[in-house]
DNA sequence: CTCTTAACCTGGACGC
DNA sequence: TGCGTCCAGGTTAAGA
């Protein structure tokens, strides 16, 4: 599920359930994810007041009350954060819950356990976050950094869109969605993509990013916010999931292919 | 270095 | 109903 809408999506969410709440009690139900859980560290957190709750790329940041401690969480394919009343039986796959002062937890769902959770001093340079790219919607991403960063590149212009060194936070459905927009098929070479068509990427980068969280994301099976609700930008999607179907600018038959190891959706006809 | 591929998991959809 | 196969929003380690 989750590209930067849907993590900008929880983190909003999060934002007022957290905020000053203290975690009273930390439960670990399931320890192995992608990286085994550190369960000593996690429980180290009891005590601990939640201060802000802040993004990068696809992670989510929350900080507490000891400045040397931080929650880094990513959600990988299938994750989901929510904050339920403690009295609520945990769900399956309801992998660790933080117990808060005000009766509820804060529950880290995930079904695959492709994500990650760990406690971070978030001053220090981290491994998993120093070599991300800037992220979209700031004012460092325009087209002129996929330009430059795209020269020399053979690659698929889909791949280097999505492998978060250049720009963060764009995943499969948004790539093929701004390619789309752009014009560009998601197979041409980075390297051979001029000034122009990159500015026009960069756009539909920002645009679709911006309405795809004004949607509060796409949710495609897992993806809910911490309040438990789904995001509606899937019945907005133009090509991601609708091979075989009309091109909605051309009408003609969307292809797909696979393209950096993903399937890719996209128009033959609109998009060279 | 750059690029591609396999692997990590579960569950849902589909075909027989 | 059941079973096998394929597929999925991400990331990284290993190999070419």
């Amino acid at each position: 599920m989750p590209e930067l809408p849907e993590v900008e999506t929880t983190r909003r969410g999060l934002l007022p359930l957290v905020c000053g709440k203290r975690i009273d009690r930390v439960r670990v139900r399931t320890a192995k994810l992608r990286e085994t859980l550190d369960v000593p560290a996690l429980e180290g957190l009891a005590g601990r007041t939640m201060t802000a709750v802040c993004r990068r790329a696809k992670y989510l940041i929350v900080e507490s009350d000891r400045s040397d401690r931080a929650l880094l969480i990513h959600l990988g394919m299938s994750g989901s954060m929510r904050v339920d009343g403690a009295d609520l039986p945990p769900r399956k796959h309801d992998h660790i819950l933080l117990g808060l002062d005000d009766g509820r937890e804060l529950r880290f769902h995930d079904p695959r356990r492709f994500g990650h959770f760990s406690v971070i001093d978030p001053h220090l340079p981290h491994r998993l976050l120093d070599h991300l790219g800037v992220e979209p919607l700031s004012a460092g991403f325009d087209g002129d950094l996929l330009y430059r960063g795209s020269r020399g590149r053979k690659r698929a212009v889909k791949a280097f869109l999505m492998d978060q060194e250049t720009v963060v936070g764009v995943g499969n459905i948004y790539a093929s969605e701004a390619l789309f927009a752009s014009g560009i098929h998601p197979g041409t070479e980075a390297g051979r993509i001029g000034r122009a068509r990159y500015r026009r990427l960069a756009e539909a980068v920002k645009a679709v990013l911006q309405r795809a969280i004004a949607c509060g994301g796409t949710t495609l099976r897992d993806f809910v916010d911490p309040r438990g609700n789904g995001g509606y930008f899937r019945q907005t999607l133009q090509v991601y999931g609708k091979a075989g179907r009309p091109c909605p600018r051309c009408g003609g038959r969307l292809e797909r292919r696979i393209i950096g190891a993903r399937h890719s959706v996209y128009c033959p006809n609109c998009q060279k």
